[in-house]
DNA sequence: CACGTAGTGGGTGAAAGTGGGGTGAAGTGG
DNA sequence: CCACTTCACCCCACTTTCACCCACTACGTG
């Protein structure tokens, strides 16, 4: 389970450190590759599987399916934290989410997100200014 | 499973580098054909058997489909890696796919894509400016 | 105050990528 | 059928990059 927003440093090898009490979740394996907006999401392997395995099932004649399928796998890598935990970002997804100096890891639950600094502010900010409502009485709550 | 974006030059000889990480799945033999768009995709022996059945059952009466066949199978070469993990392109597959001195692999997690470096480009620009969102849906995410 | 843990930075050896040269086999033409 | 050319494969050597290992700092805790 992945909660909370912890602000990293990336070194000029691109190696960023995961938060410790999320290595426990990617120790065995992760996969990052790009995510919705300008941000990549980490998955650990098991999460990874199911996911990809829906992705390869779709027919290859329908265009908009092969250029989801580039988007996703060639920009995914698979990977494992090194002995102080950190894992490295190739160099074009960094520029995808325009990382330069400081990772943003979020956590999302299942999966994680990884975000530049400038570009989390923004995003924080509208999440702090619109409160949608009606999203919690989904919920029933 | 395929992962990742890899540019690799290729030689005077047409010889281009497989990816240390692709090797392994690939040691055993691959095919190469014509892809959809203008790349080459390069299939594990097993993968191929699969998909070349598939299309060898599908009526000869149909125009379109006599067409196919013959894009697919007469495009296509089974090779295997030299020792430094390298495989020759015969040069009607590198006019094809317009590849001429840098070529990029591209993970496509069950089979891989080959691409000339600004043909990849242009893809990519593509892929990471329109993210058709409706197919995440398709996911369940 | 001492200790442990998390995060950060640098150095070094192995492996990956690249290029060239030599040898054997296959194809071509006389 | 033989000689010649060409191409493919294999081996060797060089360069560079990356993954691993070690060391340091900062912070929080007992």
């Amino acid at each position: 389970m992945f909660l909370g927003e912890f602000t990293h440093s990336i070194d000029d090898k691109g190696r960023v450190t995961i938060p410790s009490k999320f290595r426990g979740e990617l120790a065995a394996g992760l996969v990052v590759t790009r995510g919705f907006d300008q941000n990549l999401m980490v998955f650990p392997l098991q999460e990874w599987q199911v996911l990809a395995e829906k992705i390869a099932n779709r027919p290859l004649s329908d265009d908009s399916v092969r250029a989801f399928r580039r988007r996703v796998f060639s920009g995914a890598v698979d990977l494992e934290p090194d002995r102080q935990g950190r894992i490295v970002l190739p160099q074009y997804l960094r520029e995808f989410a325009g990382i330069e100096d400081e990772v943003v890891v979020a956590g999302m639950f299942n999966y994680v997100e990884l975000w530049s600094r400038d570009a989390w502010q923004n995003v924080r900010m509208t999440i702090e200014e619109n409160d949608d409502t009606s999203r919690w009485d989904d919920l029933g709550i």
